[in-house]
DNA sequence: GATGCATTCAAACGTTTGTTTTAAGCCGAA
DNA sequence: TTCGGCTTAAAACAAACGTTTGAATGCATC
């Protein structure tokens, strides 16, 4: 086996585990065994269980966040500015859309774990690959909400992403819960992650008093 | 110290490394070093780690969900049926009440990393200390939204589900990454996650074709 | 004061963890 | 064939894990 084979064997074993077990509880023995290759070949390809952690993340992440930011770029060149859904949607869709192919829905049950795992050594790493991408989405969706202060586009973002996390986690819990009711046709989540954030961001501010400030005191 | 103080300085020390690191990363021994009792407690008095885990989590959540139910019967006889807003603050607001206050947080920072973890033994346990809340709950909503089909309303729940344990999660995330902005006073999180969520629940139906039912070939 | 139960304690149990080491195998170049 | 490099292999490392044990406590009751 070549070491390239080696390499994408023991990463793809490892997004299993992450998303099956989450971080602290997959093991490096049963990573290796899963992957069919020997123990040490972890640490000889890749140096830690937190690198290669950190190697899958970043094979499967890397071109998501790259199409975001180019599809945001499209939308914003195509002339008049564009609407909050299409924003939306340019954030939303391509890990939505990964999530319909076979190994892609591992990536993403992979993506839930450690977003809401956040373990502490990846906090430094998931702050430098997702600021670029949280701070150009945050100026898009001003721009097509410009009554909204920041701080609610900040928090409606964090709202955002919280119901995309437990959509790519619990996808397989929904189907459980509604017995199957739930999957109208392929992009049904998309669409109704879509329809709820759209219509939730689009809001009227929650906090109308911005006069005084602070209420200390 | 009496039996009762040794079972209470546990479970705070459990809520305390569950909320800080989850259950998988949690060992028995910074758990009983931060609690100040010896390591066999924890077996004496609830018999394993899986079990004060339960314990930990059952002192919180019973209060609650009670809490939930109570208030919406309430709601459900002041005559008129009820807002969609009021259903959802029913059953955002206790628990992010609590999570305003000390101790409270702590505990809710808990609900987040399990209900992001969901480790397999918690499972049924979860199944069946939840299922009697959401199904009322989803009639609630069912009655507000009439011309919403039930998949969508149970898609609508999991998308407020998400935004909820994410924001008790990472609450401290959101106030590193605007750097103070986003808490106005008090209540500022339930009322944003509010507005978030019933603008969002309220939406038209996100799939109209409702007339064919399956689209299988 | 002695008895008996509930609780605590230190110590050890056997496993499993991430990591390291050292030797063996492979394979193209000289 | 012999060498030198990458890559793999089995074994061992110390540390930490959940759990169990048996003796030492505290403390109320007789």
């Amino acid at each position: 086996m070549s070491a390239d084979q080696t390499r994408k064997a023991i990463l793809d074993a490892t997004e299993e585990l992450l998303a099956h077990e989450g971080f602290a509880a997959m093991s490096l023995r049963a990573l290796t065994s899963t992957a069919g290759v020997n123990l040490a070949a972890v640490h000889y390809h890749f140096g830690s269980k937190e690198e290669v952690t950190k190697s899958a993340l970043a094979r499967r992440i890397a071109p998501i966040n790259e199409q975001r930011l180019q599809q945001l770029d499209e939308l914003e060149a195509a002339g008049q500015p564009p609407a909050l859904r299409d924003v939306l949607r340019t954030f939303l869709a391509p890990v939505l859309m990964l999530a319909q192919t076979d190994d892609g829905s591992r990536a993403c049950r992979m993506f839930g774990r450690l977003l809401a795992e956040h373990p502490s050594f990846l906090r430094p790493w998931l702050t430098e690959h997702f600021r670029p991408v949280l701070q150009r989405f945050g100026q898009a969706f001003a721009q097509t909400k410009p009554d909204l202060p920041t701080s609610e586009i900040l928090w409606r973002l964090h709202f955002v992403v919280g119901a995309m996390t437990h959509t790519l986690l619990h996808a397989e819990l929904l189907h459980a819960v509604t017995e199957g009711m739930c999957e109208a046709d392929e992009d049904g989540p998309l669409e109704q992650l879509l329809t709820f954030c759209a219509n939730g961001f689009a809001a009227a501010p929650a906090a109308p008093r911005s006069t005084g400030g602070d209420t200390s005191s």
